[in-house]
Formats: C-alpha cells, structure tokens, sequence
DNA sequence: TTGTAGGCGTTATCAT
DNA sequence: ATGATAACGCCTACAA
C-alpha cells in the first residue's frame, strides 16, 4: 500500500524510468503512443511525484516559499491571492513561512528550514537580502521581493509616493484647511516599512505644486480605536469645512465615525480621504486610494518564475500606482 | 560554493558520514570526543541538513504542514504562535498552506502538494478528514485537528458552548433585558464552523437554568460597519438597563461605539459582554471571554508531535474552556 | 526515441 | 564505537 513510484509507473507501462520522467517534465522527444501509455499507467496508479525526491535530484520541487509579516490586515491577503493565482498557474505550490518577529527571521536566517530550500523566494514588505548579505549568507534559490522595492533584485511594489501625490492633489482643490492623518511607523529598525513615509512625501509635493500647505497633521498607532481618538482631537481644533488624508482605511473610518457622532456631515463639512479601499469602503462611499495588489502579487509571481525557469537578465523592477476612488465622502 | 553536505562535515571530521548522521540525530553510542569534533565541523562549516533529503532517506523531515483557513482575525496569529511554539521546541518546521478556498483544498486532496509530504499535518478549523475519507484517500501521515472536534483523530479545540454559557450565566444576574448579537455564519457547507452556533447554545442554557429567557436577539455579518448598524437597530428598541451578548468582540466594539456616540453609559445603561479578548479588549475595558489560543495550539503540536514518533494510542480530544474576563462594561 | 546507470544528501544496516 | 554501503525516488547524461 505504499506509495506508488517513477519504478512502478514505468513496469505498468513497459518503459524505462527515464522515459517516465520526461514525460512527467514534458522535455521534447517522446512518442505520442508511449507517452499516452505512461499517462495512462500514472492515472491508473494514482502516482503523483515526490517533490522532496525530485528536489533532491537537482531538479525542482514545484514549490515557492513566501515570507510574510504576520500582519491581520486585508492587504495581504489580497497579495497572497495574487500571487497565489500566478504560481497555480504555473503549478507551483507555495508554503508560506510567517514571520512574526525578530527571533523568527534569525530562524529563517539560520537557513536549515524547508523555506530555504523550495524552487523560490518571495519576501514581502521587508527586503531581507539586505540581511543576507549583510550576514554574508548566499541565497540558494531566485528571490524576488514584492511590497518592497530593493536594489538588485527582482522586485514589484507599490508606489505609495504617486498614491499620496493623488491624495494630495484632490485635497488642494477643496475649500477650507487641509489636515492629515499619519500612522505611526514600527520602531523595529529590521522590520521598517516606508509606506506611510512615501505616502507623506507625495502628499506634500502635491499640495506644494499647488501652492497649497497642510494644516494639522496628526499621527496614531493602526488602530481604530486610538484614532477615533485623535480624529476627537482634530475635529476639536479645525474650521469647518475641511479636508482630511487618512493614510490608511482603517484612521479613516475611525474619523468617519466620530465625524457622524457628532452630527457632522462628511463629504461637506469634513471631506475624508482613505487609502487602501478596503472592502467595506465602497458601503461607506468613502472616497479612497485603490492599490492593485493582487496585480502586483501576481506581477511578482511571473517574475520568479522567470528567475526559476532560468532567466538570467538584470534586475527588474515593477512599479504599480494606487488609482483614487471617488465616493461620498470627498 | 554549494551548500555543505554531510559529506563535507565527515571529511572535515576525520569521521564516516554514518557518525555525522548518528551525531545529527543523536543516535545513542558516540565518544564524546568525536561528537564534539563531529559538531566543530559541522559549525565550521555551517552545515544543516537537508531536510529533502531526510524526508527521501526513509527519515523524517522535520516539518510540519499546517492547512489553516485565510482569515484576517487575531485568533489565528494566536493559534499559529502556540503551534509554532510546540513545533520549535522539538525542533521541527512548520509551513504554512493557506486555504484560500474550495479549489485550494482540492490540490491539497490532489495529494501531491509537498503539504502533503511533511511528517505531520495540522488541519485548523475545518474537519478535513471527513474528505479524506469520502474521497478514500488515505492520508500518509499522522494529522491533528486543532480548533475542530473530530471523531477518530486527535484533536484540540476550544468548548465554545462553555464560553456562551459563562456569558450567559453573568447576564442573567443583571437587571433588565437580555439582547444577543450573533454573527451569520458562512454557508458554504465545507467551510462551516459551528462556533457561534455553540456559544448560542451555551448562551441560551444558561439562561434558561437561571429562568431567564433572552429578549431581542440579531444577527449581523462579520463586519464592523455592518455590526453598527445592527447595533443601532437594537438600542432603539430596548429599554435601559440592558445586557448585551456580543458574540464576537468585533460586534461588541461596533456596539460600544454606538453605545458611546448616543451618549449611553456602557455598564450602567448597556452592559456588554464580548467573546474573544482581543488586545483592544483591555484598553477599552471590554468585558469578554478569553480564549485560551495560545495552550490550544501548544497542545495540537504535543499531540501530533507524539504520534510522529509513533505513539499508536486512541485518538485523544483536548477540551479548552474560556474564561470571563470582567471589566468595565459589564 | 528510449533504456541504463550514476548521482543528489541522508538514514539505516551491516560488518568490523 | 565507527566506517562502508545499500537504499530512498527522482533527474540527467550517455549510450544505443
């Protein structure tokens, strides 16, 4: 009853090993007939390749790793889909390692872990080659970053610059004071992100082109219930109407809330803008920034698979833009 | 410069690669002086071993493969640091196979996902060993069930009937009405799980054993937006005092923001009871149901962890019980 | 076009 | 206590 092998494949259906294997990785140079005979013999068996043996034999196990900030939020699951999309085409499987802190990267660092050793690599949000290199540890397998943009890799990320640029220009077409709303960025120097500081820098140059000035700007943790806070304490000090950039969905529907608790009406007399456009802001009608990720997971994908089919070419770079979603509230 | 390989390290040694082995896996009968020599070499050479290789040896490979639903809550982060807490200590990997959906469970059913292929199978949430059977197809290694209850197979779950029934015990020592938000639970009948189908049963025993019955009861979906709405619904047809069962601390958040916005007084006017203790819980003195995750997925690891090495004893089910965590809104 | 044989990195079974 | 050596399941020359 134990698994069926490449051996008993190729006795049931008369031929060598070595015939069986390249039909299993379709190379060129098999008969028609025979190459039936042995799809017939593998369905018959119900064999499936052992991908351990298989990578052990130098060639692929058909698996990807991602490494992934264990983070509650809808944006990577949007990414895991997308790049989940690409790989299944490809009939990749991908096994994903979280990395919840620090001591966790040092594990993955280790380099002993089954991550270590699938076909690929995919880092998201934190560009650890730098850590590799910095540790002088080599990368056995194609690495390519996504939400995160590096020199020397493959990488696609988002550009939270141009998104903030969006933001900023609607803004300064409104009447009244511009305020902000900023999240507070991780301390850890490892685990650092530069989304919510590119999103600033765009917003500002926007503003400053056109000859525009953000008024109060504000910063909270990610989480709903301190911002609601410090939307109180904006919403005590500015003129109305005015107009908000909350960085993220999640300040903004905290803001929306305490807008509406105090009678207030957004859209006319607090003008909010979002950004992420969670999947509950199109029932809020909150106007937001739109982030592809799903088309940036699967962009990130394709160009792995590239780099494992043996793509040897420099360094890519995708960038994809955030598109603003007009609604009610701005 | 490839990857070291046992070989490397016997050589370096002076040694056989069988006793590189037996130091590896400590394998009884090595002098001491040559494990020592043995483990120089090895660090020298910053060697670990191939885990592909084990696994096709005939050995284990050191992973574990865990089939965990893509859901972007606390609850999982919390389960996922119990099990990989389990799994560390006995030194074992663990990856990570995210079921995204129906199709997604099919390839792993394909049975030739490398998840298929680790020494364990953890299986969260959903009952996957129904379709294994239905389907016959054997599973090839020992699985655990952690947060599902199963027949047949170990498993380690949370008694969520004893939850709603602790709820429902303390409600029914306050004043007024007793009300109960519950959340729609999915309806695809593969990924169904009963958890607020038991807590509503607890709920109402307890209710019942103290002669009590509850008043208006709702449902929402698991959304904060959607949560308010409902909750707004309920204050305007209750009458004060009140207590509220909130059956996820998502729907009690929603309904504390609706409770504070009219200018109510939460545990005077609205008693509220959450269930889940999320780290928000405590800042906003959210009285709730702690669960413990944490012990839960500990224990789904020591289960598994003993059948890997060849415990053939009855299946076991591990029962945890939450436990009310009074604050200040009820 | 196809079969045979060597090798991948380990573990396990022999001897010694 | 330890060193050879045969598996493990597969891939890839190489030969036919």
């Amino acid at each position: 009853m134990r698994k069926p092998t490449i051996q008993d494949v190729a006795r049931l259906a008369g031929v060598g090993v070595g015939t069986v294997s390249r039909v299993l990785n379709n190379h060129a140079a098999v008969k028609e007939s025979t190459r039936e005979a042995v799809l017939k013999a593998m369905a018959e068996l119900d064999y499936t390749p052992n991908p351990h043996a298989r990578r052990i034999a130098g060639g692929k196990s058909y698996t990807i790793s991602v490494l992934l900030p264990v983070m509650t939020t809808e944006f990577y699951v949007r990414l895991l889909n997308g790049l989940e999309a690409g790989f299944q085409e490809a009939r990749y499987d991908v096994a994903i390692f979280p990395l919840m802190d620090r001591s966790r990267l040092e594990r993955y660092l280790g380099s002993h872990t089954l991550a270590y050793q699938a076909d690929g690599l995919v880092m998201a949000t934190y560009n650890l080659t730098k850590m590799f290199n910095e540790r002088r540890l080599k990368l056995h397998q194609p690495a390519v970053l996504v939400d995160a943009y590096g020199e020397g890799v493959d990488c696609a990320f988002m550009d939270n610059v141009a998104g903030g640029h969006l933001a900023g220009e609607y803004a300064a077409r409104m009447d009244g004071p511009i305020h902000a709303m900023w999240v507070e960025t991780e301390l850890d120097q490892l685990f650092t992100t530069r989304v919510f500081e590119d999103r600033r820098r765009g917003f500002h140059a926007a503003l400053t082109e056109a000859g525009r000035t953000a008024d109060l700007e504000f910063t909270t943790s990610f989480d709903s219930y301190a911002a609601r806070t410090v939307a109180a304490g904006l919403l005590e000090r500015t003129t109305f109407p005015c107009t908000v950039f909350a960085s993220a969905d999640m300040i903004a529907g905290a803001l929306l809330d305490e807008v509406l608790s105090r009678g207030l009406v957004p859209g006319q007399d607090v003008k909010i803008i979002g950004f992420d456009d969670q999947p509950w802001a199109e029932a809020r009608g909150l106007t937001t920034l739109h982030q592809p990720v799903e088309s940036m997971g699967y962009e990130a994908a394709g160009l792995l698979l590239s780099r494992v089919s043996g793509f040897k070419g420099a360094p890519r770079a995708r960038k994809f833009t955030p598109t603003l979603v007009i609604r009610q509230t701005a």
